[in-house]
DNA sequence: TATAATGTTTGAAC
DNA sequence: AGTTCAAACATTAT
């Protein structure tokens, strides 16, 4: 699950803030128990992490592919990782690794300034990052979480399409107005993906590339090509993207 | 029925 | 000893 669409479930799950855990169960090997009596003091998302916050530590919990939740229900044919019973509620969490972090230890790995979703965004911080990577391909680094918090592939794609840059580009071989430019249509995308999801939406009518057989402008074919060290699908217009190498 | 896909972490292998 | 890479995890649509 990319960025935004986790950023709505946390702020869905901001109903449960102010509610003290009555007990936890699940699979998870991890201190659920120290949870019990204590108060959700928020939840709250940093890139693909989703965090359930208590006084001084949180479960952080990654959807990856295929992670889920349930509120008052069980999901059948599946057991929790974590369920968390409140007084008049439950909350649980399907298919996903959960952990515990210190607080502080979460805002020292997670920076707010670099998670796509965040208001916090800054791009100068992200360029300077990405800048540094100099011979890596495009498409890894728009998939590196330390650089693009809460990308995945399909703004990858999305965002590569929007700035007309072909995925195999090596960074340093990218003009730096283009370079910014990569950056700036995948936070365009992420907000229009976060707009869809808050609303209910699917995000594939707004598609251009991902999933797509004909290049929406030019309409030639679009290449489905794996890149990169992540191994990862490419949607490719090579007409239309720029390849920098 | 087999495959592929909105991913990350781990630990074996080199 | 540092780096690389496949395995593991697990769901659902095609």
């Amino acid at each position: 699950m990319e960025g935004p669409p986790l950023k709505v479930i946390a702020e869905r799950l901001a109903v449960f803030k102010g509610k003290k855990v009555k007990s936890a169960s699940g699979t998870a090997k991890i201190e659920k128990e120290a949870t019990i009596g204590k108060e959700v003091e928020g939840v709250f998302s940093r890139g693909k992490n989703l965090f359930i916050r208590f006084a001084d530590f949180s479960f952080r919990i990654h959807f990856l592919m295929f992670g889920s939740y349930r509120i008052n229900e069980i999901k059948s044919g599946a057991k929790a990782r974590l369920s968390l019973a409140f007084n008049d509620g439950t909350l649980s969490f399907y298919n996903c690794p959960v952990s515990i972090l210190r607080n502080d230890e979460i805002e020292k790995l997670y920076n707010e300034n670099i998670d796509i979703t965040s208001e916090k965004w800054d791009l100068e911080k992200v360029m300077e990052l990405a800048s540094k990577m100099r011979n890596e391909l495009i498409c890894d680094v728009l998939l590196d979480q330390n650089v693009f918090a809460g990308v995945g592939n399909i703004i990858k794609n999305e965002a590569l399409f929007l700035a007309k840059v072909h995925p195999l580009s090596v960074v340093g071989k990218i003009p730096e107005e283009k370079l910014k430019e990569v950056a700036l249509k995948a936070r365009e995308f992420s907000l229009l993906f976060y707009e869809a999801k808050k609303k209910g939406e699917s995000i594939d009518p707004y598609l251009k590339t991902y999933g797509e057989k004909e290049c929406p402008a030019c309409k030639g074919k679009v290449l489905r090509k794996r890149t990169g060290i992540r191994n990862r699908i490419s949607f490719i217009c090579p007409p239309c993207q720029v390849l920098y190498a």
